[in-house]
DNA sequence: ATTGGCACTCCTCGGAGCGGAGTGCCAGAG
DNA sequence: CTCTGGCACTCCGCTCCGAGGAGTGCCAAT
């Protein structure tokens, strides 16, 4: 019986925490929270919370606050996601219609979410490696100069030159064309990579490979197997970095600079990619030190939600059911719009 | 002659204010830089400085800080451009000549400056308004589903969907295909928009106009006069907001929030975009009361310096003879990189 | 015009003192 | 065994005060 209680005093204090950024006493929670028992019996409660280590003191006769151990027993088994309001589908929806084309989209859903949780938001551009190959386009700029255009299932458009040795006549340009995109399009860009290498693999006593192929497939390929492109996130709402208000040195300094490298974002983001949940890290569940005050509510989106990653970062000191809400329900209507283009 | 030693000393104020963020007091002054008079006589310079309002005291005997009119004057008389180390030539190449695309170019461009002013940078994507039509791609995704690749000088590329009402067969495909880049291939975006329009305007007793090149010209047009694209800017270095230190609220805040609205961005920027020189905004001299205790550095890059325009935006005690050369350094490498591929 | 001297202003910093919120513990009641 | 009221204690945050110091403005002298 008390065990339920302390459960109830724990969810109590995390609700009031958040909501007053103040260490919470056992008066105030008896008040705020009609619980039918004394402070003195929520006192006790709490010294065995702390005990436990969901709990911790700033300073001997102050109130409690959780600790991340306490945010993570909320959050997995104290608190329910909260449903979003119609107003807020609504306006996820009217603000993510409006977008023509992936970078758009990529955009737009940053601002809402960002708007919506009031933290810092970011996106990770649709994985390069998990799309396939809608065509493939190849142009003659000047009869030496070739532009190629990689058109992706994600929406991703990519572009290279290639320079060639001699010029290319308008029917072997055509021809190149037909064979590159009957290779590759419709396949996932490894195995369309591969099937593009295969046709410019000598073959014993087989025709000689064109140099023309064998430049542009070369390109094609590279630019396939480029991974830096896999590294675009987009990061928005940095502006309410603003609302930490205390601690700027120990907690937006480092903030900002794990903002700036991609790298730490993609890995942050990354550990989200998995099968539909929303993921949460708390504080220093991470291999980052620095962020030790933030938390990551991060899920994937697309098909199988595995296409990419999108989510916020936070003080650990965050409305996670909300917080949870509000990333799931744009990483679903972002599924969507990318399924129906 | 007091004259001159007047502006040595307002010089004087601003190095030192710069580099030690303290207000100058007389004494320091005549120890830090060898004026060969007393302290006394500096007071008198001072005094005079701040009648003509170059120069302000934060309360009654503290040293002098410089006004944006000081400031004003320092920029515009006082200092020259501080030429750049070679070594900082070296980086910027170092880091520009790897960029692939566009995309990598920009984002790339945005870090080396944040990196060299430690300020927030700014830059803007090269202006579709300002861009050649360099090919037009059409190309079936179904019989009845068209892609447009619009492929521009400047290296952009925007992608397009068309719904068509009736099958095309390939030939015709080809044929509004060398149509539609007969008409636009090499034009200014105005231009080429205006051509597209004259190919669907229908002729008394000509040849009726097929639907398909209705429908694909009605989007390229569209793609050619959505200004959305054009407003598109890339921030970065924004950990260097840390280094503001003091007055959070007051300056940090409202800059964060400018960051996010791209449309302020472009105004501060966009009136830099003239003929070659670095321009400089001062405090309140734009139409932003918000931002008025930061500059604004921008000058324009690409031909003409009128493509489009970076610069950073950070306090208004900054090194502006460094800020502005590297500003310009940036800019001009950009321009180099954008012209040769 | 420049300088040394001098009185004055006002900020900054450290220490002392106080009020209050909150705790821990204990003894007693259900 | 659990809960409760009571009580002493701790420590933070605030304000007040006074000393120290940097810097100024002005004046009389050169």
């Amino acid at each position: 019986m008390q065990e339920e209680r302390r459960l109830a005093v724990l969810r109590a204090i995390v609700q009031d925490y958040v909501a007053t950024e103040e260490p919470v006493g056992s008066k105030a929670l008896v008040e705020r929270h009609h619980l039918n028992v004394s402070p003195a019996t929520i006192r006790n409660d709490m010294a065995a919370l702390e005990d436990e280590g969901f709990l911790a003191q700033p300073h001997t006769s102050a109130g409690r606050v959780p600790t991340d151990k306490g945010y993570r027993l909320f959050v997995d088994r104290l608190s329910t996601v909260k449903p979003m309001t119609t107003a807020e589908r609504r306006a996820i929806a009217g603000f993510l219609d409006g977008a023509v084309d992936l970078d758009d989209v990529v955009n737009r859903s940053v601002r809402v979410l960002a708007q919506l949780t009031r933290q810092v938001a970011v996106v990770q551009y649709p994985s390069l490696s998990r799309s396939t190959v809608r065509h493939v386009e190849v142009v003659a700029l000047t009869p030496t100069r070739l532009l190629l255009v990689l058109i992706l299932s994600s929406g991703r458009v990519e572009q290279r030159h290639v320079e060639l040795e001699a010029e290319l006549a308008d029917d072997e340009l055509a021809a190149l064309r037909s064979r590159i995109n009957l290779a590759a399009t419709g396949e996932i860009i490894a195995v369309a990579a591969a099937a593009l290498d295969a046709l410019v693999r000598p073959v014993p006593d087989g025709p000689e490979v064109p140099a023309a192929l064998t430049a542009v497939v070369d390109t094609l390929v590279e630019a396939m197997s480029d991974h830096r492109s896999d590294e675009r996130v987009v990061v928005g709402g940095t502006a309410n970095l603003a609302r930490f208000g205390e601690s700027f040195d120990t907690s937006i300094r480092p903030l900002l600079e794990a903002l700036e490298e991609q790298v730490v974002l993609l890995r942050l983001l990354g550990e989200a990619s998995g099968g539909g949940a929303v993921t949460v890290r708390i504080g220093t569940e991470g291999p980052y030190e620095e962020l030790s005050s933030t938390s990551v509510v991060a899920t994937g989106y697309g098909p199988d939600d595995a296409l990419a990653s999108l989510g916020i970062v936070g003080p650990t000191r965050m409305d996670y059911p909300g917080t949870m809400a509000a990333v799931r329900a744009v990483a679903r209507y972002v599924s969507r719009i990318l399924d129906e283009s």
